[in-house]
DNA sequence: AGTGCGGCCTGTCCGC
DNA sequence: TGCGGACAGGCCGCAC
């Protein structure tokens, strides 16, 4: 579900109303997501409080003194500012209560997502460790990309989608991202020039900060931590609009499945 | 090493 | 209305 923007304004919602409260409880109450929730995050977190929270492509970590909860979102996860007594939902897996009787609960009926612990270098745990550069800082350029793309004989689309080479691109931004800088979402990678690179980059960069700004995409259930949704939706110009007008030729957009993602593009602006 | 896909889950929608 | 199948903002881990 989520993707960088969305994973962001959760963050910065976040920051504001749980950091350097101290944890009066945890509660576990589905550890089998897609990695068992460790038990040990119950007695290490037990009245610490979250000094730091910073997210790595689509993973939040939640920094206190005796190390960082990792939690993912996977399709169907959110993250909840609740009243302590809240009307229980059947698929709240998870829940930490602060001193102030506000508790963050996560709600994720795929069980996709993780809740995750690491000690303070969590930049080493395994999960993270290989993941590719944030799109938004300055390393993400079109010499890195371009020195990746040679010789790789796979999709543009999968390709941004890997996290090993960038984070944060889901489905709906790589889709977007890729119709910005009229790139096919088929195309061999390895026949990108330094030129298509540098309109991927700078394409993948612009979408992503206005989804940011927008706080989001919300096509179905996608809600940020005050269980509102994004505006990003009404900026989409392929995602979602299969068979419809390109908006810049006015051809029919074409909808198809690669790697066994919708995939949606106009075949004439893109090549 | 790179590439392609199965699988993890539940909910929803669509066609028969 | 019931049932099966496809699909959904992700991504690891395995085959080849």
């Amino acid at each position: 579900m989520p993707e960088l923007p969305e994973v962001e304004t959760i963050k910065n919602y976040l920051q504001q109303h749980i950091l350097n409260i101290s944890i009066t409880s945890i509660l576990i109450r589905q550890p089998n997501l897609r990695w068992r929730i460790p038990d040990n995050v119950k007695s290490d977190l037990f009245q610490q409080k979250i000094i730091q929270i910073q997210r790595r492509g689509k993973y939040l970590l939640f920094i206190s003194h005796k190390g960082v909860l990792i939690v993912h979102l996977g399709m169907s996860g959110k993250l909840l500012i609740l009243p302590k007594q809240h009307k229980p939902n059947i698929h709240e897996h998870f829940a930490l209560t602060f001193a102030n009787d506000k508790s963050l609960v996560f709600i994720d009926p795929r069980r996709f997502g993780a809740v995750l612990w690491a000690d303070s270098s969590w930049q080493e745990h395994p999960l993270l460790r290989d993941l590719g550069p944030e799109p938004l800082n300055d390393e993400f350029t079109a010499t890195y990309l371009f020195q990746l793309v040679q010789n790789r004989n796979i999709a543009a689309k999968q390709f941004i989608m890997d996290s090993h080479i960038v984070v944060g691109v889901g489905n709906i931004y790589a889709n977007e991202s890729l119709f910005l800088a009229k790139i096919h979402p088929e195309r061999k990678v390895k026949t990108l020039s330094f030129d298509d690179c540098e309109k991927l980059v700078a394409s993948i960069k612009t979408i992503l900060q206005m989804a940011v700004a927008k706080g989001g995409t919300t096509i179905r259930d996608y809600v940020n931590s005050e269980n509102k949704g994004g505006n990003f939706q009404h900026y989409l110009k392929v995602y979602g609009r299969g068979g419809k007008p390109c908006v810049m030729c006015n051809n029919l957009l074409i909808e198809s499945r690669l790697g066994q993602r919708t995939t949606v593009y106009c075949s004439t602006c893109q090549v």
